[in-house]
DNA sequence: TTACTATATTGCAATATTACGATTAATAAA
DNA sequence: TTTATTAATCGTAATATTGCAATATAGTAA
């Protein structure tokens, strides 16, 4: 039905199912990661960047500001977007704890 | 056109983009955390412990084998399946390098 | 062999995602 | 005001994902 049934499932399995789902795109890859390059504001220049056309750059940064990852301040003509730090360390967190299962007992057959 | 340009990026963004979007669905955070839980092979009882069709379950474990992620093991008629430890720890590497960039010197307007 | 059990595959319907041309909205500059 | 610039939104086509019923496959047990 391509529909997820998130109802079968917690609040935090979910929570975690779209950070990453957000991050399952190389184009927001490439965002996230340039923005953190510069170490400021990105103004504009983020389609020349990626290479991808307009509205698609402009569709990958409106699912990047849903979950609250970036933010955009608007100056003038342009849109000057940068990382939400506070929001990129609550993610963090919820990730790593995902991340960092405990390996050492896993005995397999 | 639904098709994912990846060649506008590194192998790395692909890379990372595969294994988050692998992660993108809470019944596969589901499986894994189940496998993680166990701290052994599971054998059979995903079905009844996730929730989903028969099918459904079956396609999930389909992608995170094909990444790699999991291994299966064949026992009679049941399969044994588990966290691929090797595979799990590259991974992780790969995703903890891009969640931990550098926060500090971000100035933004 | 036949019957049973467990998992995989197929086929399909419903929905989601990706990408972009065209347009719109908002501000800046002339 | 007119024109240019920048980003968002709309509309649409192509492809991907999700979920499951039906079926196939493979092993076990009788």
């Amino acid at each position: 039905m391509g529909l997820t049934k998130t109802e079968k499932f917690t609040d935090l399995q979910n929570q975690i199912a779209d950070f990453a789902k957000v991050f399952g795109h190389p184009a927001r890859v490439a965002i996230l990661e340039h923005l953190f390059q510069l170490n400021s504001c990105v103004c504009g220049d983020l389609v020349k960047e990626i290479g991808l056309a307009q509205p698609t750059i402009s569709q990958h940064l409106k699912e990047l500001k849903k979950l609250n990852l970036i933010k955009g301040n608007i100056s003038g003509t342009s849109v000057c977007y940068c990382i939400n730090s506070e929001k990129w360390t609550s993610m963090k967190t919820v990730m790593e704890q995902f991340l960092n299962q405990d390996l050492k007992n896993l005995n397999c057959c």
